[in-house]
This record gives C-alpha cells, sequence and structure tokens, in this order.
DNA sequence: TCATATACATAAGAAACTAATGTATTATTG
DNA sequence: CAATAATACATTAGTTTCTTATGTATATGA
C-alpha cells in the first residue's frame, strides 16, 4: 500500500526527531534512506520536503549539525540538541495519544500481532 | 491533550468519510460538534476547513446532498453516494494501515485498554 | 434584551508540502 | 572505460490544505 501523500503530511517532524533520538547523529539522506527501509518503501521522504525541514529545525535550535567530508564530498550530520530531546519524546507522545484518538474515531481495531 | 495542527492535517476526509458511513446523513455543524464529542474536545474541526472540503466531494461525486428547512433557517444534509461508500471504506482502511506503519517507526506500544 | 448557540458561507494569507531542477562526487556495470 | 545509477547536498515555483477572520442570519436561554 502507498499512503496518499495527504496522509503522511504533519508527521515528518515527528519522524525526523525519533530517528535521531536513536541514532544519535544522521545525515539527510540516510533519513530518507532509513524511513524507506523501517516501512518498506511506504513512505518515502522527498527531499524537497526534508530538506527545507531540517533547516528549520536547525535554526530552532531543536538540532545542531556538524559538516564532515567524505572524501571530496560533504556530508551534514543532524543530532538532537538538548531542547531537541525533550521535543522528541513530546512529539512522539503526543502522535501515540494522537493515534488512540483516531482509533477510537474511526472504530480501528488493534492488530494481534 | 490538544494537539498541534500540522498533527490533524490529512484526516480532515477521512473523518468526515467515517462519520457519514456511521450516521448515513449529518450535516456541517453536525459533523463539528459529533467530532467534538467523540473526541472529547481533542479534535476541533474549524468551519473555514470543513466547508469547502464538504463542498469539494460533492463535486466530486463522493457526496450527495439535501437541504431542509429547519424553521427558516437552511440545514444542509450529507450523505455518502455509492462511489463515497467505496471510497470510506478505502480511506479508514488506508489510515489503519498508516496507524501500523507510525507505531513501528515511532516505537509506539499498543495501549491495553 | 443581550449573549450564546446554531448554521451556512467565503476569502486572504500561511504552512507544508510536491515536482522539478541544479550541482557534484562516487560506485557499478555492461 | 563509458555510461548509468546511487549518493548527497540544495533551491524554487506552484499547489494543496489549512487557519483566522469576516459575514449573514435565525434560534435559544438567562
Amino acid at each position: 500500500m502507498i499512503y496518499s501523500t495527504e496522509l503522511i503530511k504533519g508527521t515528518l517532524k515527528t519522524i525526523i526527531l525519533k530517528l535521531l533520538k536513536d541514532n544519535k547523529r544522521m545525515y539527510g539522506y540516510e533519513i530518507t534512506q532509513k524511513v524507506k527501509e523501517l516501512t518498506a518503501d511506504r513512505i518515502q521522504l522527498t527531499e524537497g520536503a526534508l530538506y527545507p525541514t531540517l533547516h528549520a529545525l536547525e535554526a530552532d535550535g531543536i538540532l545542531t549539525t556538524e559538516s564532515e567530508y567524505i572524501g571530496k564530498r560533504v556530508r551534514k550530520y543532524y543530532s538532537l540538541s538538548p531542547k531537541g530531546k525533550t521535543l522528541s519524546k513530546e512529539k512522539i507522545s503526543e502522535f501515540a495519544d494522537f493515534i488512540n484518538t483516531m482509533k477510537f474515531l474511526l472504530d480501528i481495531k488493534t492488530d494481534i500481532a
């Protein structure tokens, strides 16, 4: 199943913050690949959405960056700032709560698996 | 908990289609009240989002309407067309699948309740 | 009678995306 | 070894979908 684009809207920040919570530091391209892998291609982040979001999170002091050269190519690593660590937890628990609300509203049964 | 607005984005159509699936016919204001009630005020649809969406769904042949006078005031009832019934099921199961993907991605435990 | 609730609607602007384009390096494969 | 795909960054025009505000009008309750 490939999700309609509207469905994934609004989840990008939460996904980024969760991955960085688990992985200490990641670069943009790595994030797209990790999400593809973890969701079996169901969610594919586009660069046009990802990079501006990463820049905005950095500008807000939620992420910090370190640039490194891999050969001749720059790779920009992102990490959670202290503020980002707090926000990460908040966003994940907010989404968890949202899932419960939507499950009730849409009368969706929990998957037994 | 009040959800950040971005979180609810993209769910409006699905919510409308679910309520109309269960209730045969509903009018706009009734939909806002029902969602408020069912979600304990967690999700509050704004009229500026709701009415244009209802109009678009009608224009797409997903919803049909009947207008009735309640006293001197017009009330516009919406119902699912055959196309709408199909779409309703699709949207709900798409969201159910999406929830499972996101639960896995964000490592959210199922609520035992 | 005055505020609140009911009930519709639209419109300007913002947010958050898509799709396309651009640049450059590195790895793979025929 | 040349062509293609993958890696890795970035931006921009345009679209969708929403928020916030405004508008109109009737009905109800204090």
